[in-house]
DNA sequence: CAGTGGTCTAGACCACAAT
DNA sequence: TTGTGGTCTAGACCACTGC
C-alpha cells in the first residue's frame, strides 16, 4: 500500500516478517488447503509459537486464514460480499450542524505508473500516470481517517497544487473529482490497523478498522476514482438517521 | 446482553474474568484517569501479565482504555459519534439477485420486564413486557450474523408463534414490526466477538465483527423496536451501489 | 534515571479432532 | 492416542515517557 511510505523508522517487528512470509504462502495456495501447524512454523522461521500466533491472528481478522481447534489452520474462502445501501459515507454537512469540527492534512501526494490492478479499476492501461493522495482526516483535532485517492493524472493536471494552496482541503477535492461521479460502488469492512497506520492516527497496531473503498464512475460508466479510507473503529461508532422511502409492501417473500 | 444466555457450557476463560474486574473498576471512573500498571494488576488479580494484556487489548479494541507507552494505560473518552447515511442494512432483495442464499433462525424468544435504559429506548415504563428475539442469519449456510429485536411485548401478543410456526422467519418479522417504522437511527461500530457469539458463528473469540444498532420509530416519533445485530467482520465485507442524487453544487464550503 | 507499555521466548497444560 | 489449536505462566529485553 502507498500509505507504507508515508512513515520511516517503524523497528521490524518480527510476528509482522513471519506474517508476510505466511502471506507469501498462502497466495499461491487454494481456501480450504491446511497450512502446517503452529509449533512447526515457529521453527521454521526461527521464533516461539506465540509470535507466530500473533502473526495468524492477524491474517485471522483479515479473513485470509481460519483456524479449527484440534484440526489445524486453513487458506480461508474469499470474503462474501452482502449488499447495502449507503449513500454518502462522508457526512459533512451533518456533522457540522452536530457540532464536530473537521479538519483534513494532505499527507502527501505522488504520481506513479500505474500497476495492472490499478490499471484496470480506472480503466487505463498499465503503467499509464496515476495520481494519489493521501489524506488524514480529523474531527475535534483527533485523527479519524486515513484516505487514499486515485484518479487518472492525465485528467487532473495541477490539482496538487490547487489543494496544497487551499485552506478547504477536503471540499476542493471533493469538488473537482466527485462532480464526475454519479455512481459509485462502496465496500466495508474491517481490517486490523497497519503499523504505519496507527502511527498516523495515534491508534494501536491491530486495532480494528473500518476500510471503506469508493469506486466512483461517470453516468456513461467510465470511471473516475478509486479511493480507500481507514476509519478509526475503536474510537468513532457511525450514525445514520434514515427516513424510510416507502413500506415493504411491494416486496415479495423469499425463504429466510 | 441477553445473547449470553444462548450457549451454555462456555469455560470460564481467566481473561474474561479479568476483563470483567476491569471493567467494574473504570466504570466508575472519567475519562482520562490513570489505572494501575499491567505488572500491578497481574499481581492483583494473581495472575500473569499475559493474561492482563489480553483482558486489556480487548478493551481497547471496545474503545473504553487507551495505552500509551511509557506512560500508562488511561479510560478512554467516550466513541464519538460519526454521521452516515445508510438506508437499508438488511438487504435481503438484492442479496437474492446476486445468487446469494438466505436463511433466518429463530434461537430463542423472551417476554421480560424492562429494565431503565430498554425501557427508555422502547418509550415505556420500567417493568413493563418487553419481547426479545434472538435469531440466526446464515448466507449459503454459512452464519453471517446475529440479531437481537427488542419490542414492546403489549403491541406483539403472538408473534413468538407466529415467526416460529412460519417457513419465512425473517420476513415476517419485520412485515410485523418494520411496517409501523417510519424513521430510524442506526448506529455502526466495531467490536470484538464475545465467546457466546463467538461459538454460534462459528469465529473466533475477539474477531472483529460490525456491530448495527437499529432504532426505529413511527412518523410520529413513538418507539418501535430497538434492534443490534453482530455481522462477522472476518467472513463479509458489505457492498453497497450508489446512484448520486444531486451534484454537491448546493452545499457551502466549510473548513476541511 | 525509574517506570511504563511492547515484544518475544520457552514451556506447561487443556480441549478438541482425527485415527 | 496423537497432534492440533487455546490458554496461561514467568521472565527477559526493548522503546518510550516523565522526572
Amino acid at each position: 500500500m502507498t500509505m507504507e511510505a508515508t512513515l520511516e523508522g517503524v523497528r521490524e517487528r518480527l510476528y509482522l516478517k513471519v506474517k508476510g512470509q505466511i502471506v507469501e504462502r498462502i497466495e499461491q495456495l487454494r481456501p480450504g488447503v491446511l497450512i502446517p501447524p503452529e509449533r512447526d512454523l515457529a521453527v521454521a522461521y526461527e521464533t516461539s509459537r506465540t509470535t507466530v500466533r500473533k502473526a495468524v491472528a492477524e491474517l485471522v481478522t483479515e479473513g485470509r486464514l481460519v483456524r479449527r481447534q484440534g484440526s489445524g489452520t486453513y487458506v480461508a474462502e474469499p470474503k462474501l460480499a452482502w449488499p447495502l445501501s449507503v449513500s454518502d459515507f462522508n457526512g459533512h454537512a451533518e456533522a457540522e450542524t452536530e457540532g464536530l469540527r473537521t479538519c483534513t492534512i494532505l499527507l502527501g501526494t505522488e504520481r506513479i505508473a500505474a500497476g495492472e490492478e490499478l490499471a484496470d479499476r480506472l480503466g487505463m492501461r498499465p503503467g499509464a500516470e496515476i495520481l494519489s493522495m493521501q489524506l488524514l482526516r480529523s474531527v475535534n483535532d483527533a485523527p479519524m481517517a486515513l484516505e487514499c485517492v486515485h484518479v487518472v493524472g492525465r485528467r487532473y493536471c495541477g490539482l496538487e497544487a490547487e489543494i496544497a494552496a487551499s485552506e478547504f482541503v477536503y471540499e476542493v477535492l471533493r469538488k473537482r473529482i466527485s462532480d464526475r461521479v454519479a455512481r459509485a460502488v462502496e465496500t466495508i469492512e474491517t481490517v486490523p490497523a497497519a503499523p504505519s497506520q496507527a502511527a498516523l492516527l495515534g491508534t494501536e497496531i491491530g486495532t480494528p478498522m473500518l476500510l471503506v473503498t469508493q469506486h466512483g464512475h461517470t453516468a456513461q460508466g467510465e470511471p473516475v476514482e478509486w479511493v480507500q479510507t481507514w476509519y478509526r473503529g475503536d474510537r468513532y461508532s457511525f450514525v445514520a438517521h434514515i427516513t424510510k422511502p416507502q413500506a415493504h409492501a411491494g416486496r415479495h417473500l423469499m425463504p429466510t
